[in-house]
DNA sequence: GCGACAG
DNA sequence: ATCTTGTCGC
């Protein structure tokens, strides 16, 4: 039979402009925010295993609550554009084993800054119904200004006429982050949370967090 | 055809 | 993603 994740390429690009559709920039009215998630994926290629961590954070004082982990055999190879088919089903599972699901959920890659506005954060954020924010080291499409030396400074991240997200410096004179929303949240709430959620270095605690408990898991994994 | 290309 | 040493700077 076939599996949901069973797709051709061809098929994965359609479901991306069919469910594009469904994704929301708004942010939920009374959107209070107790658990942020950080979510990141590990390869190794040794037995070609993914392994992927999600850990959950006290949105106030930033302090690691929950983590969970799962791993499996990549069912979609490395695409740029198509990320997501190959990363999700271990993130997936590893979110079941949450005991609490997160009100906000923070995503390596991208959100709608995606050549189908449907990247990593915007598939995961449709499929678990929460709130999630893409946040990148690098750029995967769209146009922009180098954004002031200072944190908190920002440019828009521009495709074909459209903002598709900002481009965010976090610390003073480091490389900036691309920040876009994912769905169910706007793009400058998207931009404000991953600053608040990067008090100290260049990348967002919960990915920084996220980074490190999927380094353990691997070892669990592979032993 | 050529260059770009999340992790 | 992962493979990898030293090096510059605070």
């Amino acid at each position: 039979m076939k599996h949901a994740w069973d797709l051709s390429e061809q098929e994965a690009i359609t479901l991306q402009q069919e469910w594009a559709g469904k994704v929301s920039l708004e942010t939920p009215e009374r959107f209070a925010v107790r658990r942020v998630a950080g979510v990141d994926v590990a390869y190794d290629k040794n037995d070609d295993r993914l392994i992927a961590a999600v850990v959950v954070l006290d949105a106030d004082t930033l302090e690691v609550t929950e983590t969970a982990s799962a791993s499996g055999k990549p069912s979609f190879p490395y695409i740029p554009g198509l990320f997501s088919f190959r990363e999700l089903p271990p993130v997936l599972e590893a979110f079941e084993r949450l005991e609490a699901m997160p009100d906000l959920i923070v995503c390596d890659g991208q959100g709608v800054a995606h050549p189908r506005r449907f990247g990593l954060a915007s598939h995961l954020g449709l499929l678990l119904d929460t709130p999630t924010i893409g946040c990148g080291k690098t750029r995967l499409i769209g146009e922009y200004e180098e954004p002031g030396d200072e944190r908190g400074s920002t440019s828009l991240l521009l495709d074909r006429g459209e903002t598709i997200g900002y481009c965010l410096r976090t610390q003073n004179g480091v490389k900036p982050v691309y920040v876009s929303a994912g769905h169910r949240i706007s793009q400058e709430d998207a931009c404000h949370w991953i600053l608040k959620l990067a008090p100290r270095y260049r990348l967002p605690e919960t990915t920084r967090q996220a980074d490190q408990w999927v380094k353990r898991a691997s070892a669990q994994w592979t032993s």
